[in-house]
DNA sequence: ACAACATATGAACATATGAACATAAGTTAA
DNA sequence: TTAACTTATGTTCATATGTTCATATGTTGT
């Protein structure tokens, strides 16, 4: 791509790219925001904590009974946990010696649902 | 997890546990819309595809001068467009041989914007 | 304190992923 | 057709990620 040259009837051209990449940089999220966005969407890229999440919505859930609904250990389903904790898609209680999760806020079923949405539109 | 004993103290406990589970397993949503779900969050998750969905926000845009805003590599911004052209998160026309990138749908919009409320709320 | 149970965590391994480089493919103008 | 330009793609490499196994931590009841 050529931004600078001597063909004036490009010239036009050239300062139309110019000036939208400029507009562009200027009212674009702060990268910053941006970086923090793709990691909370990295955390809802993976199947399992997927299937957490659709899971909880219907009912708060101890740790073992995820695993055993989903068909998965119990340490992955630990693991997977800790990463939705720390994202703060997750709250747990402790009751004794079991720990119950549920869904720490309605964000969760709202980007949920918006996703299914656009699947369900390319489905048309 | 014990699901099956002989202390009756502990029957209903179990009953509840078996319950929950029997039920979250019935309302749950299908499992591969689960994966088609996560797979279209893995796309959002990463800061590159992002940064490109971001700066579609405010103009249709061609590969170079996506290239130019973000500071990358032609080849590495062509890579990710067609990702999210898999992902029918954008869309393409061509003008001579420039070929010009923008947002798909809506939804797009609105699933950054569900997301940047969440990251917003951690940070009251 | 000890045994039984539920959950969390560390290490290792296999797979997945993104960026860069080189180059191909498609388009336009001369 | 050739040259110049824009975009697309194949390959390689370094790194990130998810699962499993083994074990640690924490809780309850005896």
């Amino acid at each position: 791509m050529k931004y600078f040259n001597d063909n004036l009837d490009k010239t036009d051209i050239t300062a139309q790219h110019l000036d939208t990449i400029k507009k562009v940089k200027q009212q674009m999220t702060a990268e910053e925001t941006l970086y923090d966005l793709a990691e909370l969407f990295k955390v809802f890229g993976d199947s399992t904590r997927i299937k957490i999440l659709s899971a909880l919505f219907y009912s708060e859930m101890c740790v073992g009974d995820i695993a055993i609904t989903l068909g998965m250990t119990q340490s992955a389903i630990s693991h997977q946990l800790r990463v939705l904790k720390q994202a703060k898609l997750v709250r747990y209680r402790r009751e004794g010696k079991i720990v119950y999760y549920a869904l720490d806020d309605d964000h969760v079923k709202q980007i949920f649902h918006q996703g299914l949405d656009h699947i369900n539109e390319g489905r048309d």
